[in-house]
RNA sequence: GCACCCGUAGCUCAGCUGGAUAGAGCGUUGGCUUGCGGAGCCAAAGGUCGUAGGUUCGAAUCCUGCCGGGUGUACCA
C-alpha cells in the first residue's frame, strides 16, 4: 500500500509545508501495523510539540484514508500508529507473493562472485561466496534486473608455474598423452596435489623456483601465441579444461551456475593495454620499474598493475575485467562479491579506474563477506594444502543430516548449507555447525522446508476455492498471519536496497513462527472460516517458496 | 606505524540511515499433547549491548579516546 507512505507525505505537505520523508517502519504487532515517528522529528522544526504535531497527523490522515484504515493512534513520545482496515491489510497479503521491487527495473546487472582459480581446487570460502553470490543476484533478479551471473579466475600466474612445474615432474617431462592415464574421478586431486608440491618446491628449493618463474612466463607466452599445440600447450589447455569441468560440476551441484567463466588470460591483455593507455596520461606511474598507482592521495595504499617484468598483475587483470564487462554487457550495475580482505585493494583498483572512467566506478559496487569457519576450529595439519574444502563443508552436512534424520536428502542438506550461510548478515565471519544447520528445530533451512510442505499438505485436505479478495472480517490469529504476511514486499525491498539476503531469511523464520501460533489455535480444514484460513495458508506458502526460492533453497511440496 | 572490519544472553546470531519494555535459535527449567504433518505452542531463568567520555528530548545504533580480536599495507591471487 504505497498509499500510506504517499498519504503521509502529502499530510505533512499540506499540514506543515514541509517537504520530508517520512519513515514508516512495521511496529510491535500491539501498537498497529505501521508506525511513524515523524512528529518528533518534525517537532523541533516547528517548535511545537511531538505530541501536537501527532494530533494534525493523525486526524489528517484519518480524513486522508477514509476506511482504509481502522485506526490511528497517538502513542509514547509521539509516535502515530496506523492500524489497516482488515479488507485493506487482506489486500496487501494478497499481493504480497507477487508484489515485487522494480528497483533494477530495465537494468543490466552483471554479478560476479566464487571466482576460483583453475588449477587449484574449490574451497570452503568458493561455496560459501558462491551461495551468497547467487541470492544476491536472485534478489536484483526480483527487483527487475536483468542479471547476468559471471565468474573470474586465475588461469595464468604464479600459481600456474607451480601447478605446472609439479605436473611436469609427475608426468616426466612434456608428455600430455599420459594426462590419459588419470582417472576422470581423480583429476582435481591430482591437480590440487600438484599445486601443493609445486608450491613448497617453490618455498625451499631455489632452483625449482627459478623453474617454476621460467613456467609461468611460458604461460603468459603460450595465450600470446595462441599455441594449442606443442606438448607443454596440450597439457595446459587439457588441465584447464579439466578444472572448468570440475567447476560446472560443482555449481551445478549446489544449483548456482554462471553463464560465463572471464578466465586471467582474456582480461590480462585488455588491462595492460588499459593500465598503459593510462601510464601516458598520468594515472599510473613507472616506480622501480614497475607500473603502479599511488593511493596515499585518497588515504589508500600503493599497488602494482603491472610488474617490472612486465607481466599484469592482478590489480591490471581486474581493470581489464571490468573493460570487458562492459563491453560485454554494457551493464548499468556492475556488482562484485568476495571476501573482505579485498576490500582495500579494491578500493585501489576502483580508485584508480576512477580516474580515467568515473562512471564504470560509480557503476561498480563491491560487497565484501567474512570467511567460513567450521564450528570448533578446522583440524589442520601443518602440511601445506591442507585446506577446508568445498566438498567437505557439503559432506559434513550430509553427514550431520543423515544421523539426525537417517536419510539422504541432497534438498534439505544444501537448504540447511545455504541457510546457515545467509541467515547471518554479510560482512563479519561466518561459524558453520554443521548439526545446528540441519537441525530439524530452530531456526534451519530444513526447518523452513518442512513448514512449507505441511502448509501445502493443509491445502491439498481443504475444499475452499481461493478467493481474490479478503472480505470477512479477521479474527485474532487471521490478522496476525495476513499482517506478516503483508510485509514481505517490504523485506524483499530492504534486502534489494542493502543487498542483504539475510533479511529474507530472519522474516521467513518469524513468519512461521507467526503461522505456528495461528496454526495451534485455529482449525483450517472443516472449520466454517475455512475459505479464509485455506487462502491465508496459501498465501503463507507461496511466500515461503519464494523467499526460499531467492535465497536458492529449493521448496518441496513433500519431504 | 597507518588504513579497514569486528566486539549484544553460556553458545550462534538479529537489531545499527537514533526512538516505545534490547529480540531469536540452541542449551537449561517447567507446562500443553490420542495433533488439518507437534519438525509445534506457552512460560521461566539468563544482558552494566567491550570500556570511558561526548552529541541529543531520546544512543546497542552517531562522534572521540582506550582495551580486545581479525584483515590489508609494491612487484602473489
Amino acid at each position: 500500500m504505497q498509499t500510506i507512505q504517499s498519504a503521509l507525505e502529502s499530510v505533512i505537505r499540506d499540514e506543515f509545508d514541509v517537504d520530508v520523508q517520512p519513515e514508516l517502519t512495521r511496529p510491535d504487532e500491539q501498537f498497529g501495523d505501521y508506525a511513524t515517528n515523524v512528529a518528533m522529528q518534525l517537532a523541533g522544526r516547528l517548535r511545537r510539540s511531538p505530541r501536537e504535531v501527532a494530533e494534525v497527523l493523525v486526524a489528517a490522515l484519518k480524513e486522508k484514508m477514509g476506511d482504509q484504515v481502522k485506526d490511528v493512534t497517538i502513542a509514547g513520545p509521539g509516535f502515530v500508529n496506523i492500524t489497516l482496515s482488515d479488507a485493506s491489510l487482506g489486500e496487501l497479503a494478497l499481493q504480497a507473493p507477487t508484489n515485487k521491487p522494480t528497483t533494477y527495473k530495465g537494468q543490466v546487472v552483471v554479478a560476479e562472485y566464487s571466482d576460483p582459480n583453475p588449477f587449484k581446487i574449490l574451497h570452503a570460502g568458493h561455496l560459501y561466496t558462491s551461495v551468497v553470490g547467487y541470492a544476491i543476484g536472485s534478489l536484483l533478479e526480483a527487483a527487475g534486473g536483468e542479471v547476468h551471473r559471471v565468474n573470474f579466475g586465475g588461469d595464468v600466474g604464479l600459481h600456474v608455474g607451480k601447478t605446472m612445474w609439479a605436473m611436469l615432474q609427475d608426468l616426466g617431462g612434456e608428455h600430455p598423452e599420459k594426462l590419459a592415464d588419470i582417472p576422470e574421478a581423480e583429476r582435481s586431486v591430482w591437480m590440487a596435489g600438484c599445486y601443493v608440491k609445486g608450491n613448497n618446491a617453490y618455498d625451499d628449493d631455489e632452483a625449482a623456483k627459478e623453474q617454476i618463474v621460467a613456467l609461468n612466463k611460458r604461460v603468459y607466452q603460450l595465450h600470446e601465441q595462441s599455441d594449442h599445440d606443442s606438448p607443454f600447450a596440450q597439457i595446459y589447455w587439457t588441465c584447464r579444461q579439466w578444472s572448468y569441468e570440475a567447476f560446472d560440476v560443482f555449481y551445478d551441484r549446489i544449483g548456482t551456475p554462471f553463464e560465463k567463466y572471464y578466465p586471467e588470460s582474456i582480461c590480462a591483455p585488455v588491462g595492460l593495454k588499459t593500465v598503459r593507455e593510462h601510464l601516458a596520461k598520468g594515472v599510473y606511474e613507472e616506480s622501480d620499474g614497475a607500473v603502479v598507482f599511488k593511493g596515499e592521495p585518497y588515504g589508500l595504499h600503493t599497488r602494482v598493475f603491472i610488474n617490472s617484468q612486465g607481466i599484469p598483475t592482478y590489480e591490471a587483470k581486474d581493470v581489464g575485467l571490468i573493460m570487458l564487462k562492459k563491453q560485454d554487457y554494457n551493464f548499468d550495475r556492475s556488482v562484485v562479491i568476495t571476501d573482505n580482505g579485498q576490500g582495500q585493494y579494491m578500493a585501489v583498483v576502483l580508485k584508480s579506474i576512477e580516474q580515467f572512467a568515473p562512471e564504470l566506478t560509480k557503476a561498480t559496487s563491491h560487497l565484501t563477506h567474512g570467511v567460513l569457519k567450521m564450528r570448533g576450529g578446522v583440524k589442520m595439519s601443518s602440511r601445506k594444502g591442507n585446506i577446508l574444502r568445498a566438498g567437505d563443508v557439503l559432506d559434513a552436512a550430509a553427514s550431520a543430516n543423515r544421523q539426525a534424520t537417517g536419510r539422504e536428502d541432497e534438498s534439505a542438506v544444501l537448504g540447511a548449507v545455504k541457510y546457515a550461510f545467509l541467515k547471518q548478515r554479510i560482512g563479519p565471519d561466518i561459524i558453520y555447525d554443521p548439526e545446528e544447520s540441519v537441525s530439524l528445530e530452530g531456526n534451519s533451512g530444513p526447518y523452513l522446508q518442512y513448514a512449507h510442505a505441511r502448509a501445502r499438505s493443509i491445502l491439498t485436505k481443504a475444499a475452499a476455492q481461493p478467493v481474490a479478495r479478503i472480505h470477512d472480517l479477521l479474527d485474532g490469529g487471521e490478522r496476525s498471519l495476513a499482517r506478516k504476511i503483508s510485509e514481505y514486499p517490504e523485506v524483499i525491498q530492504k534486502a534489494v536496497d542493502e543487498m542483504m539476503p539475510h533479511y529474507v531469511c530472519t522474516y521467513l523464520y518469524e513468519l512461521a513462527q507467526v503461522f505456528n501460533r495461528f496454526y495451534e489455535h485455529n482449525r483450517v480444514v472443516g472449520d466454517e472460516r475455512e475459505p479464509v484460513r485455506a487462502v491465508l495458508v496459501g498465501l503463507y506458502a507461496d511466500v515461503l517458496k519464494d523467499g526460499l526460492g531467492l535465497l536458492g533453497i529449493v521448496a518441496p511440496d513433500r519431504m
